[in-house]
Order: C-alpha cells, then structure tokens, then sequence
DNA sequence: CGTTCGATTGAGCTTTCTCAAGCACAGTGG
DNA sequence: CCACTGTGCTTGAGAAAGCTCAATCGAACG
C-alpha cells in the first residue's frame, strides 16, 4: 500500500549512512533524512537536556516538533493520585510533538544527556507542505508507534511480570540491533528500576526480583547495573510469549 | 500544525451530514467523506458479516481496505497459550486494514450484524494519491487512534479494575454522544463480558463482579444485560480517574 | 570513611484470578 | 403453554501473583 521507501522516484542504498543518527527503523530515517531531515536539522534550533531535566508537561502547549539526536526520554502520563505510566521511551531518530492536539498530552524528561533539534510548530505544517515525502512518512511513523502500542497493550493487559520484562529486554535489543547493525547481544539501560516498573505495569521490586529470576535462568547476565547481556534470546523470546 | 480540517481550500459546514454514517469524529468524517470517501463507497466491495464471523485473523495477507458502515467489530491479539487481549472495537466510521504490513497484526471479529464497504489494497495507494487530503486525514486518523492507545496503556498499567470499568464506561459514552449529538446518558453493551473483560486486562468473573460495585454506587443502571444507563456521569468520572 | 540514593531482599497483605456452583433468560420441542 | 436446555452472567471460596512497607545492601561521591 503507501510505501514507506518511496520519495522522488529515487530508491536508497539500504546502507545509507542516516546522516549519522541512531535511528529507530533504517528507512524510515534514510527517507526522512533525504527529504526533510537535513533541512529540518538546518533550519531547527538545538537544544540540550540534562538527566532529569523536563522538556515539557503533559498540559503544556505544544509549541515546537522535536527530533532527538542524542540521548533518551521517557514519555508518561500520571493519575491525579500519582500513579504514573510511561508510555514509551524516546531515542535518537524519533519524533516528538507531532500530535494534533494543541496541548502535549505526556510529559516527557530526559534520562540521560539529551540532544534535540526542535522546530516552531507554526512552521512545521509549511514546512511539510515542501517536503511532500514528509506527509507520507509522518504517518509511517504514526503507524509504526501505534503497531508498538497495541503490543504494549498486550504486555500490559494479559502477560505475567516474567513475560513482561523478557519482552522489554528483546524490545531494547532489536533497538541496539537496529543501530549497530550486527548482531548485539548487549545493551544499555539508561532508565532506572522504577520507570522500568512504570513502563511494564510493575512495581520496582518486581522488576528487581524478576530480573533476578531472569539471571536465575541463565537467561541474562547483568554486566553493570544499567547494562545486561543476554544469554539466550531464543528463551527469552520463548519467555517473552508465555512458553517458557 | 497538520489541520485536520482544510482540503482544497474550502471549509466544511461543522453539521455536515456525514452522509448518513455513524461515525467517531465528526470533523474527520466531513473531510474522508468529502475527499474521499464517497468514492470509497461507490468504487468499493460491500461485504456482510453475521455475529461472531471473522473478517480476518492475526497473520493474514492484508489484501483489503476496509471501513465500517454498520455494526461492531473486535480487533484481538492471542497469545501462543491462548490469552487474549482486545485492543479496541471498530465502529461505523473506522478503517481497518490500513496498516503498513503486508499481514493483518490482529483478528476482526464482528460483534454484531456488519457491514463493511472494502477496496483492494494494491488501488488504496493510487487512490490516496488522487485524493490528496486523504494522506493527511489517515494521519489524522493513526494519530488519534494513537493517543486513545496511549490512554488504553494508561487504563492497563495503572488502574484498578472499578477504574478500568469505568473509564469504559465514559469511552462509550463519549461515542454515543457522539453520533446522537444530544448529551445521551445510556448506550449498548454490544460485546460480551469476557470481550469487556479482554479489553480491560481483567476477567470475566471480575468486571461482573465490578460492574456490580459500580451500580451498588449508583453511578448506573443496568437497563438489560447488554444496555447501560449512567446515572451519574461526574461521579464515574472521577471514579475512572482514582478520585472516586 | 561516611553519606546518599538506587537496588535488592524479605514478610505479610491485597487485589484479582481460578475454579466451581448457581442463576436467568432465550430458544426449542413436547 | 410449559418444561428442557444451552449459553452467558453472577456469586462464592480459596489460591496466587504482585503490591506495600521495611530493612539491608552496595556503588558513587564528597
């Protein structure tokens, strides 16, 4: 149907050096970045977060579209009682702002140093208007985040705490995969044991205490604190889909 | 940003008649039907489906394109041992189908007597590109879909099950109110408990018993099994929000 | 070397699930 | 017209997964 890789006519290298970036999904970015990145990046301004630093509330007018360069945040939501849900974590590549609403409807903060190049939303509608790829591949991205959704939401509504962090394991390793295109078998976790909690459904202590199972199992290895190894991503996977 | 209201230069009417379909929101329904949809209808296949038959399962070819003109429909996930999880219900209005993938990522089932108006996947692209609103309308459309999948993470990760009920309850009522544009305070119950229950991450046995609660509050009514009457549409919704 | 903060571990508790029985209503056949 | 039966819903009792609260651990940093 709407194909993602077509733009121009022009067909890229799969290699496409992606200008750089880690990015989420290769052709996504190899047709962003030749037909609106660069200038996106051009014309943006950019910006730096530190960890723990907001880049804006839930609430807050949704004045600039942010792409981040550099570094991860996460998204959440929170009840009035402070119950919280991250609703996903954001890495270099991807997409902040675009909704249609006016408002933000999550919060987003910086885990770690954060890079960013933002663009006055005013300007991104013409902006869009002249780079025609740009529309098509907006709603690949939508599409992509709303397919990562509904997996969430089966994480979230039928699998057990064990399934639940096996998941978010092979989750970020396809990401690490993506990036450094050979086959990794390690990655970082740039996100403490409590916005893991939150990300899952879980407490921290859950995740602590099923990480531990998952160590048991041979399954993984913790190399440091925010660094795991895996050990055995075909029981993982099994794990992950409640057949291990 | 992207309006979601201007095509070709001209404003709609904002009680536009919509064509006579039910739909979920009223400004993207004026837009799809005059761009687009009408031509949908007319160029495209109706097809029927009686309760409980399947349009299409997790894993089939995506062939078709499809929008709702009449009925219910449940889109699920199972997993390998059989737990399932409803990541949402279709309603007249919807599209199905439209995703980026070459197979369906879910099963439709009809909850009800439906009837879908469908069009081949191979002319969709072509047929988006003569319509050019349309490109920027099925944006719109991922992205609201998107952000009601982030509330759904929202519902799954953190919320007790009376909250969860609840939060469905209004995400009904919001929808009836939508079609009957008077503020309507009872709807249909078309899908089951165990589908009520596979949509909120809970069982059967326990949105019973819940729903129970919630009508020992008065918040409502239950008119028949498969009728609801809201009694008290604040109350349920600071209930659904934990201030209950 | 002490302090701090996140992570881990433990014990008891709560919510929800599981399994099983009973109920209500619609459809069927006598 | 009424018993029969099937299906989905409700209710109950016990079990279990995960939560809460509290104590301990351990690495990073001054």
């Amino acid at each position: 149907m709407l194909s993602p890789a077509r733009h121009n006519g022009a067909e890229l290298h799969a290699d496409h050096p992606c200008a750089g970036c880690a990015v989420r999904d290769r052709a996504v970015c190899a047709v962003l970045d030749c037909d609106g990145l660069a200038t996106f990046r051009r014309l943006g301004r950019t910006s730096k977060l530190g960890q723990g630093q907001t880049l804006f509330h839930e609430g807050d007018p949704a004045t600039r579209v942010f792409t981040v360069t550099r570094g991860t945040l996460k998204l959440y939501t929170l009840l009035p009682d402070g119950r919280r849900q991250i609703t996903g974590f954001m890495f270099p590549g991807d997409f902040l702002g675009i909704s249609l609403d006016e408002e933000h409807a999550v919060s987003a903060e910086a885990l770690d140093e954060v890079q960013l190049c933002s663009f006055p939303r005013s300007r991104f509608g013409a902006f869009v208007e002249e780079h025609p790829a740009m529309e098509r591949q907006l709603y690949c991205l939508a599409a992509n985040e709303l397919s990562a959704a509904r997996q969430q939401m089966v994480l979230l509504g039928r699998k057990t705490a064990l399934e639940r962090l096996a998941s978010f394991f092979l989750q970020l390793l396809d990401r690490a995969d993506r990036i450094s295109e050979g086959g990794t078998s390690s990655f970082d976790l740039p996100m403490s044991r409590t916005d893991i909690a939150d990300y899952l459904g879980l407490t921290k202590e859950t995740v602590s205490r099923v990480l531990g199972q998952l160590r048991d199992l041979r399954l993984v290895r913790l190399i440091a604190r925010d660094r795991i190894k895996l050990l055995d991503r075909a029981g993982l996977g099994l794990v992950a889909e409640g057949l291990g």
